[in-house]
DNA sequence: CCGATATTAATGCAATTGCATCTACATATG
DNA sequence: CATATGTAGATGCAATTGCATTAATATCGG
């Protein structure tokens, strides 16, 4: 086969790079969050999902598969979520070990506030650098990064 | 000024990709890692650091400006690899307050191996799926993107 | 229908992270 | 020199993460 197990110098430089910049972004993201006393970008990424998701809500599983994080997260992260009052959990007709989410209107309150720091803050350390055919080639040579198994 | 709130769906599918696909990326090379029961990622940049360092050693704060870990982070980190002998700590004359760290014989040896891995899943995640010239593309595109402080 | 296996979600416990603070030493100022 | 301020690094405690396991259904094969 033709698997290498050298990197070339230009995969590892862009491998660094990946990893750092988007360490920093992040940080800087969930840093302006903390300032307006908003919660960590990880409750953004599963209220963005249940509010796309409309009034059928989502099953646990659904948001692992869309946020990637794990099942011992997701299933703390909504009791904290319910907790606050941002998500209900109802219990599910056809499947008796599951259940749904669905975003409450606290939740969806939240998620606007939410965006109006985190969406600046992507304009500003994404938005404002690349040109819009940059973001494009970016997105796409992201794109091919993807894990082939994951394709949204 | 033109500091715009609200982001492009250029900008918006730019992050959301970089964030994604970098998580997906560092969760596949830790998982390498783990399958080859060695230690996380984090414990690389520091040996790799102090590697480069050579016998001089580096000062915790000086890994802290390289690897942008967070202060107690480097200084538990740094506690957790001297017990495991990766690292020595030694009193730097000139100032009382400070330390240098100095990588091992060990420490060394563990950095390789864990290179083995780690270089691996860099060729495969990243090296065999972009050309050179797109590679460098991309670290291009990621570099305009740096926080402009953290200029390495 | 029954037992074996798979899926959904929660949880006990250890390790790590984040926050705030603290100690020790350095440097600047009068 | 004495005090105030700054810098290097460690640490107590709470919150979160990771790992392994568990409980409660569902589904499949006979």
């Amino acid at each position: 086969m033709t698997e290498k197990a050298i990197p070339s110098p230009a995969a590892i430089k862009a491998w660094a790079r990946l990893i750092r910049v988007s360490r920093q972004l992040v940080e800087r993201a969930e840093d302006a969050l903390k300032d307006s006393s908003l919660p960590p970008l990880a409750w953004y990424d599963v209220l963005h999902e249940l509010a796309e998701a409309g009034e059928g809500g989502l099953r646990p599983f659904q948001l692992i598969e869309r946020t990637l994080f794990a099942q011992y997260n997701i299933s703390r992260l909504l009791a904290r979520l319910e907790a606050d009052g941002l998500v209900e959990k109802l219990r599910v007709a056809d499947d008796g070990r599951g259940q749904t989410i669905r975003i409450t209107g606290k939740g969806r309150e939240t998620r606007r506030r939410m965006w109006a720091i985190y969406g600046r803050s992507i304009a500003e350390l994404v938005g404002a650098k690349l040109s819009h055919d940059d973001l494009d080639a970016l997105s796409a040579l992201l794109g091919r990064l993807r894990d082939p198994a994951t394709l949204e």
